[in-house]
DNA sequence: CATGAATGAGAATTCATTCAT
DNA sequence: AATGAATGAATTCTCATTCAT
C-alpha cells in the first residue's frame, strides 16, 4: 500500500471515529446531547477538524442517521436474509425492528427524527431502500401466486413500516409494562403486519379501485 | 369571596397564562424555540416567577402537555361525541386524529415526545385517558352484541392509537406525497382501524388465548 | 429619589458603560477587535448581560454610532454656535470636523461605515440630523438676503458634508504629508464648502432648472 | 525558454490566480467573506501555497487593492483616453468613476480602504499613479494656456479625487434616493470638478500665496 | 410575593496561521 | 515545492437557573 493510499485510508477513518464518537454520544448521553464540541472532545482531536470532514451539524446527522440504518439494515439481514419461509422471514423481520427499536432507542428515534427532515428517505438513504426492498419482496413471497404491482407492494411495505412504528412509540410509552405484556404487543405486531397482505383478499372491494 | 381565594385564583390564572403562552410559542415559533425567557417575555412577567408555578421546565413541558391533551380531546369530542353509529363515529375519530396531526404538528409530536418519557401517559394525562375511553366505549359499540372484556377493549384501543400514529408518522415522512395519495393513507388507516374489532373474529384463535 | 429610581437609574447607567467600554475599545484597539467579549471583560460582567440591554451587535453599533454623532454634535456646537457670523460659523464647523476626524478616526469611519447601512441616517440619528439643520441654517445665513428653499439648503448641507469627507478621507490617505499640507487642505476645503453657496450666482443657469 | 523560467512563469501564474480568486470572492460574497480558506478552495491548493506568494492576508488585500486600481483604471482609459477635448473628458472621468463606484461597489471600498493604510497610496499603486497623472494632464488642458504647476495639477487632481469620493459616499448613504436625485448628483459633481479650474481665477487671490 | 440582575455553561461556526512531511 | 492536517483563538448568541433584595 502506497503512502497515497494510507493517508487516505487515515483520513477516511478519522472521519469514521468521528461518526462512531457521534453514535458513543448518542447512545450514551441521548440526542440533546449530541454537540460537535463532545465529538471533538472525544476523538481528542479540536472541534474545528470537524469541519474538514462535515459541511456542519446537520450533515453530521444525516451521515450519523445513515449509519443507524446501515446497522439497522445489518441486524435485518443477518437475522432475516437466510429465512425462506415468507411468513417465517416476515415474522423475523418485525421481530428484529422490534428489538432493535428497544435496545437502540437513541438510534431509532434518530432514524425518524432525521428521516422526516428529508424529502425522501426512502431514496436518501441506501440502506433504508434496501430494507424497504427486502421487506417488499417479502410481502411479494407472501402473497403467493398472486400478481402484485411493485407500486403496491411498496405501499404495503411502507404500511406495514408505520403499523410496526406506532407500535414500537406505543410500547416506549407503556413502559412499566411487564415482560408479557410487550411479548403480546409484538406478536399483535406480527399478526398486523401480516394481514397487510392476508386481509387484502377481504378488503379487496374497498382497496380495489386504487391500483 | 375572601383574598385568599382571590390570590389563589389569581395565581391559578397566571399558571394558566403562563401555559398559554408556552403553548402560543411552540405553535409560532416551533417546539425549539420553547424557552422560559420568551415565555417569561409573553406574559410580561420575570423568568423566575415561572418556578414559583413549575419545579423546571420539564415540569412545564409536561404540564403543555397535558393542555394539548385537552384541546386534542376537545377537538374528538367536539366532531365524535354527537355521531351515534359506531363506525361513523370511529371514522371520525381517526379523522380528527389525523388532521390534528396535520394542522398542529408541534401539538402532536410534543404529545408523543412527553408521552415517551411518563412512566403511563394514559393515567397520568386525565385527557388521555378520557380519550382512550370514548375510543373504547366506540370500539365497545362496533362490536354489537358480542361480548368484551374492558382490558381488551383498551387494548384494542391503544393498538388503534399505535396504528394511527404509525401512519401519522409515514405521512410525515412522504412530504412530497400528493394529495390523492394522502387521502388514500388515510382512509387506508381508517379501514386498518376499524378491521381492529373486525378482524378479530379472523384472528380470535391466535389472539384468544391472551385473555 | 426612591428605590425604584435608583435602579433605574442604575440600569440606565450599565447601558451607558456598555456603549463606554464598546467606545473605548473602539478608540484604544480599533474597529475590527469591537468585540461583545471585550466589552463584557471591560465592564467585569459576562457577554449575556449585554443581551439585557441590546438585541444584538447590530444594535450595539447603531447606538455607538449614536453616540459618536453625540459627542461629534457636542463639538459643533460648542465650537461654532457662538460664532454669530456666517462665514466664520461655516470656517469653525469644517475646521472642528476636520479635526474630529483627525482626532477621532475611529468614531468617525464608524459613523460613516454605520450610516452606510441605514436607509436614512439624517433622520436615523437624531443628532446628525441637528447638525445637518445647523449646517443648513447657517447657510442660509450665508446666503444673506437671498431667498432659498429648505430643500436647496439641506442638499447644500449635504453636499457640504461630501466635500468635507471627501477631502477628510484624502487627508488619511495623505498620511506622510507635511503640516503645512495639511493646513492647507483645511483652507481649502473651507474654502469649496464656502463656494457651495457662492458659486451658485456663477452656476446658477445649470442649477436653476433643479428648483 | 529554460526550466527555470518556465518556473518562474508558472509562479507568477498561480499569484495572479489567487489574486483573481480573491477578486471574485470580493465581487460575489462581499469584503467580509474574504477569507485565505476560500481564495485556495477556488484556486484548488491548499491554504500554505497562498503563503509562499504572499506573506500574510495583508499583503494580498494590498495586491488586490493593485489589481482593482488595474480595472479601474482600465475604465478610465477605455472610456476616456479618446476624448480631447478636455471638458468633455473631465466629464468622462468623474462620470466612469461614478459608475464604477456603482457598478463594483466592493472594489471602490476596498481601494480606499487599504488606501487608508497605505503611506502613500499614489506611488505605492502605479495605476493610481497613471490615473492621477491622466486627470492631472487633462486639468492642464482644461486650464487652456495659463501656465500651472506641476504641483498645482497634482493638488489639484487630488482635491477633484476627493470631491468625487465625497459625492459617492454621500450616494451610498442615500439609498433610497430616486435616481433623479442621483443624475442630479451626478451631474453637480462634475461642475464641482469642472469648476476646481474654473474657480481657480476666483479664488486665485486666496490660493496664490501657496505657490 | 415577585423580580431585576446576573451568570456559567454551552451552542455552531470561522479564521489565519503553522508545521511536519 | 507543496500540502494535509490540525489548531488556538475568536466570533455571536441562547439558555436554564439562581439569589439577593
Amino acid at each position: 500500500m502506497g503512502s497515497k493510499e494510507r493517508i487516505a485510508k487515515l483520513k477516511s477513518e478519522l472521519r469514521k471515529d468521528i461518526l462512531c464518537a457521534a453514535l458513543a454520544i448518542l447512545k450514551n448521553d441521548g440526542r440533546q446531547s449530541l454537540s460537535l464540541r463532545k465529538i471533538a472532545d472525544r476523538i481528542e482531536y479540536s472541534p474545528p477538524v470537524i469541519y474538514s470532514y462535515f459541511k456542519n451539524k446537520e450533515a453530521i446527522l444525516i451521515a450519523l442517521c445513515e449509519l443507524c440504518y446501515q446497522q439497522f439494515n445489518g441486524c435485518i439481514e443477518k437475522n432475516c436474509r437466510k429465512l425462506t419461509n415468507p411468513e417465517e422471514r416476515l415474522t423475523a423481520i418485525v421481530t428484529t425492528c422490534w428489538n432493535f427499536a428497544i435496545e437502540e432507542k437513541e438510534m431509532y428515534d434518530l432514524m425518524w427524527e432525521v428521516g422526516s427532515t428529508c424529502t425522501d428517505p426512502f431514496t436518501q438513504f441506501k440502506e433504508l431502500g434496501l430494507f424497504l426492498n427486502f421487506l417488499s419482496e417479502t410481502l411479494k413471497n407472501l402473497c403467493g401466486k398472486k400478481v402484485c404491482t411493485e407500486e403496491y407492494l411498496f405501499h404495503k411495505s411502507q404500511t406495514a413500516i408505520a403499523v410496526m412504528h406506532g407500535h414500537i412509540c406505543l410500547n416506549y410509552t407503556l413502559s412499566n409494562a411487564d415482560p408479557k405484556l410487550r411479548s403480546r404487543m409484538l406478536n399483535e405486531t406480527i399478526l398486523y403486519v401480516m394481514n397487510l397482505i392476508n386481509d387484502y383478499n377481504l378488503t379487496s372491494r374497498e382497496l380495489n379501485n386504487h391500483y
